[in-house]
DNA sequence: GCCCAATATGCCGATGGTCGATATATAAAG
DNA sequence: CTTTATATATCGACCATCGGCATATTGGGC
């Protein structure tokens, strides 16, 4: 799963949300780092909702504006959660690794059982 | 910054390594759940190299085979530290994220100040 | 003796998620 | 009156990854 997918599904985990605030709420999320594009939250919606990781929750009209909220299903739920543990593994093992080289190098990790 | 591309900076983090041992090293850091192609990586080695992240080491001949050695470059060891604090934070909002959901919704995520 | 798995590098076409641009519409700010 | 913010939606282009293929050696199983 990819960057953006992964924040689009985030952002609705706390709840429903629609469109813009999925934008606003990833903007928020990554400190400011990932600006997620139209293009790319539409299309996700869509093969998010046809994979059942998310669905068409309900429709407001604010401001003479649509506004279509989504939400997480338990699928969604559940494979975020895993997701999320995947990512915090790698960046522990991206860190051990750094720690390592720093210390002298990969007899270090052996020693400590960094691997194998 | 995708997945296996990490991984790659990853399995490079603790020192020099070759193809083929990135490819097991990737295998056994990610749990077995990633399994790196051969396209993937000799297309990313080409790619970091271009970029600077890593640089050719040194070659050796074991049992008649080349092993084309690949370290990670000063520029790369900071580039996957910053991609790990990235990837630390993203676990770390979307768990946030999913507790509050455990709990009931929105309302205590801007209690909390999770978000906002 | 023969085939398969593991070791090892490398190319190439296909796939697919993301990007960037564009379109449409309302409301508020300058 | 134009820009910015809110809000949804489509479409072509890009490019990292995938999957298959090619090539070569060593070692184990049948």
């Amino acid at each position: 799963m990819q960057e953006p997918t992964f924040l689009i599904l985030t952002a609705l985990a706390a709840g429903p949300q629609h469109g813009y605030g999925v934008i606003t709420d990833v903007q928020e999320i990554s400190g400011g780092r990932v600006r997620l594009r139209a293009g790319t939250l539409y299309a996700a919606f869509d093969r998010l909702e046809s994979e059942g990781l998310v669905a068409a929750d309900r429709e407001e009209i604010v401001d003479g504006r649509v506004r279509r909220y989504y939400r997480l299903t338990e699928e969604g739920s559940t494979r975020l959660a895993t997701e999320a543990e995947r990512l915090r593994r790698h960046a522990e093992a991206a860190s051990a690794r750094l720690r390592v080289r720093l210390a002298g190098g990969a007899f270090l990790l052996r020693l400590t059982g960094g691997e194998a």
